[in-house]
DNA sequence: TTTATAAAACCGACTAGACGGTTTGTAAAG
DNA sequence: CTTTACAAACCGTCTAGTCGGTTTTATAAA
């Protein structure tokens, strides 16, 4: 095997590994040592391919990071055509797929804060450009940052260990999250207030009162 | 002095010490060492009144928690009488509370989480009775979870420094959240259309671009 | 193809310091 | 005089990072 395979497998062993260690035990259990362990590299090994600790977390946070964007260009792709606002879809589609992941990005950024709070700014300023375009498609921008913010609750809550949502329930509220038609901003005439069968088919409509 | 204010003092500035530990230099830096010299006791002082470190977190988790409840019953109690949906309205502002204060329980969450994951047992459990009497009331028991997620989301997300939003902003939303009449639930009549002037008073309506 | 040399990947023992916790000593309160 | 609150030195372990040495790959001259 050439030398850069060898370098990108030694270092991908580490980072898996590091992954593994943070959904087992928890962000304070991550250590050089550990890493070298349960990747099956020498501590020496690791630390060729990373300088520093810090350097091994910024590292997985930009993989995790690019994963989950990976996953968002494919989606935006998809519905870009269909949707009125494809930027909020797609956000609150990798939401989802990232609290139903359990190789989170998320373990990774808690990872990150816990050791080195700077290392933040950069998965902040992605967000703050995603942030932007979800508000200029959108009718109701503040309303439409509450869905995120609703995405990002259920998403967070449940990394916590905070969340008493069970499973189908999790599912349900980010389908609901998605559903456009659920969501009548203030400045966007009010549809016809039937469900619309969304990604769930689900006939909740029974007798729904008219607007008084 | 007496022995019981002498020890609540110095226990006090323990847990204050710890407090502006975590806020400053992230939850991986909170030692015992660090607190005995941020709070001006002695380690030996610390350990005097706390036998351990998890013994420390826990006296720190309880009293943020203890002191978000009292917010909560305050709040609960002015407005049970006025308010449709009582416990959903106290979440949400004792979570904005929670979010504007700067001693935030949140940290000591984190701080506990990194330490040792069992200690959020406590905490989830209280959160699962306030969901629970959270749906209770509601019409719509699904949109209120949503309405509570929306502002655990953007509480966390702000606590991750994750969060691009300003602080006007950050209010404005979560006025929003609050006010029932913008959040019509699937099996309540809608009242007229009209903004409400709610804890803030914004007319942002001026001429958004309509729907191409 | 073989051989010489350099460079990169990797190993594991080692170090300095930080950590949680203990022990010993002392002053204040009861 | 006993107990409680606190101080300070200390202990064993763990951690991030270093270092000298070994193996593997790369380059290239013979």
């Amino acid at each position: 095997m050439d030398n850069a395979s060898r370098s990108e497998r030694s270092r991908n062993a580490a980072l898996e590994a590091a992954i593994a260690i943070i959904a087992r035990d928890g962000p304070g259990r991550l250590t050089l040592d550990a890493i070298a362990r349960e990747s099956g590299l020498s501590k020496g090994g690791v630390m060729h391919q990373f300088r520093t600790k810090e350097a091994v977390l910024k590292a997985l946070l930009e993989r995790q990071l690019g994963h989950f964007e990976e996953f968002s260009t494919r989606y935006m792709a998809k519905v870009s055509a269909t949707s009125a606002n494809p930027n909020l879809a797609t956000q609150l589609a990798t939401i989802r797929e990232a609290a139903s992941s359990p190789n989170s990005a998320a373990l990774a950024l808690v990872a990150a804060m816990v050791e080195n709070p700077r290392l933040m700014a950069l998965p902040r300023e992605r967000e703050a450009e995603r942030m932007a375009a979800i508000r200029d498609e959108a009718t109701d921008p503040d309303l439409a940052m509450l869905r995120w913010a609703g995405a990002m609750g259920l998403l967070l809550s449940s990394l916590f260990g905070m969340s008493p949502l069970g499973k189908e329930e999790h599912q349900r509220l980010f389908a609901r999250l998605l559903d456009d038609s659920q969501w009548v901003g203030l400045t966007q005439p009010a549809p016809p207030r039937t469900v619309k069968s969304g990604t769930v088919a689900v006939a909740k409509a029974a007798s729904r009162p008219k607007r008084a």
